[in-house]
DNA sequence: CTGTTAGCGCCTTCAA
DNA sequence: TTGAAGGCGCTAACAG
């Protein structure tokens, strides 16, 4: 098969005897056009089976239509779930999304974010930040840059994210209303603003309880499957519960205590974070916080379409906030 | 913060004293530009902080750097999986990916491959196929196409995928070692080739063991956990054991059956397809069989931006096929 | 209402 | 080794 030479506009306008100009109306819908020459317009694009080349609209326009999504890695569910419904709601109002997966490195996330400067993109949207906020901030005299569930308190751009203290604070109050005195919690990175805020809610309900001074066990690095089986074998004796930070870690300690003979939540009682899928199908099934992830999504990729298509400013600090929810499962209460 | 003008090759040209051509042929790293100049160049593109515009390069090669992969839906894990390695790959490459997600849908599935003909992209690769091939074939003049996981056999384009029948064929031989008889076939949507050699593979198995007259029991649209579990109450007396074509389908008719006080395997053998994470975590682990995602994906991303940078035609069939391996856990074998 | 003209930013002959 | 000029395909003044 030869490939296509591509057809223009030009072979449009000779196909009906008009103007590059007319038939550059048409596609656009601009009023003024007489029917007549429309339609013969329409029916030259048909019989050609012309399509516009988008990458000539985007230097005139100097808009591209693209927004890139950074995060750590697709394959985490958290991350899978924000990327559906920020295509879902992209590709409807006509906007592509580029994946980008930082993997955690702070290299690859400016590389990313370089496709602002070189015009790849109209905007970034990031869900997860490797990089001090000064040198983010840079990138914004490129085009708008959006905070999803991470986020910055320097930041001057719209971050639109979940109650992350209320979400420990709720899920810490309940294990301490089932009895326990000594439990144990779990953080990721040290960087995170959202691990910040987890650990204020955690805190405030040991405070108010009068906890505070004995609980100290702080498990670091919890983020996978993995990491929760090793945190397992970390616990101390005396530990009765262990507040997770996500149902990734939690179903490790599942998986580890139940080879372990441990029973759960007898002996230990565990609390999750996300709301996960596999949350409700492990036995036991894990309590844990939910996260309106579509709703999260959806309003980001508003956010950001709306600050494309107006002309206002993009360093305006914005922040939405959306609630959390506890969700009382087998892990943490006796049937 | 104003909106950056965005500095043009004319910028630099003016600031280091030289002729756009010339910083042209240092940003392409030409030869034949004396040292000096280059550094000349090189100089003033830093101090200005300049970037190539990617859309005008992309105008003028008309090459975009950009492949769109179709996925159903990227939440489900196998398609996650597959993206993940895609995009690690293609980033590698200098080459960007655009998620479309088709949700089944034959016009979405046509809209996405249209941007193959608005040059938005370079190629499309397809993971699940909606539309007739004969429709897919006209947009092969605009690029390449190449198909991952699903395939057709009419296509005349590369098919990167794994031995689908060999996976049945094993799975089902391994239920009938543990001695079932009467053994239930899921099978997703009516247009599938995986479908297809799957029940080839499932019917291999059974003929083998002079057991093809008796199984006749076929259950449809099995995709999701929701479908395992209505499943489950389909599902006959007298079936001892059910192959489920997806790890999330039997994950669903395990969690029924625990709800049912079924026990598994003992009253129910179940086997699943995917070897997803969850297989190995829920109680009972799943048997099941495991498929080289990460192999697939790389390679399928190798055949396409080999397809892209040489000019060979795309319209040549070639088949890369990938084997599958059994794996043995408790939802089908006695501790 | 329609055509002519002038670029968007870049790369690549062609001449020098 | 370098610069001038043309054009990739499209749109937006500006005339008419």
């Amino acid at each position: 098969m030869t490939e296509s030479k591509g057809l223009t506009i030009n072979d449009v306008a000779r196909k009906c005897g008009l103007s590059r100009s007319t038939v550059s109306r048409v596609i656009n819908n601009h009023p003024y056009v007489a029917k007549e020459k429309k339609e013969a317009v329409l029916k030259a694009m048909e019989e050609l089976g012309y399509k516009p080349n988008s990458v000539a609209q985007q230097l005139r326009s100097n808009k591209t239509h693209a927004i890139a999504v950074l995060v750590p890695r697709i394959t985490n569910p958290f991350y899978s779930r924000l990327i559906e419904k920020m295509e879902t709601e992209a590709s409807l109002l006509g906007y592509q999304i580029i994946i980008c997966q930082t993997r955690y490195s702070k290299e690859r996330e400016v590389d990313y974010l370089d496709m602002l400067r070189s015009r790849k993109v109209d905007g970034v949207i990031l869900t997860s930040i490797q990089n001090d906020w000064k040198d983010i901030e840079t990138y914004l005299q490129y085009g708008p840059i959006v905070m999803c569930n991470e986020f910055d308190d320097q930041a001057t751009i719209p971050s639109i994210r979940v109650n992350q203290m209320d979400g420990s604070y709720l899920g810490t109050k309940h294990l301490i209303e089932q009895g326990h005195k000594k439990i144990a919690y779990c953080k990721g990175g040290t960087k995170s603003n959202i691990g910040k805020k987890r650990r204020e809610g955690f805190n405030k309900a040991l405070k108010e309880y009068n906890l505070s001074s004995v609980n100290d066990v702080v498990l670091t690095n919890a983020f996978s499957i993995e990491d929760g089986k090793r945190i397992f074998h970390e616990l101390p004796e005396d530990i009765t519960a262990v507040f997770t930070g996500g149902d990734e870690v939690a179903v490790g300690i599942i998986f580890e205590a139940r080879e372990n003979r441990v029973k759960i939540p007898e002996q230990l009682a565990v609390i999750g974070f996300d709301n996960q899928v596999i949350s409700e199908l492990i036995n036991p099934s894990i309590t844990t916080i939910n996260q309106p992830i579509e709703e999260v999504a959806s309003k980001t990729m508003e956010v950001m379409i709306q600050k494309l298509e107006s002309d206002k400013p993009s360093n305006i600090k914005e922040i939405y906030e959306f609630p959390v929810k506890l969700i009382v499962r087998q892990s943490t209460v006796l049937e």
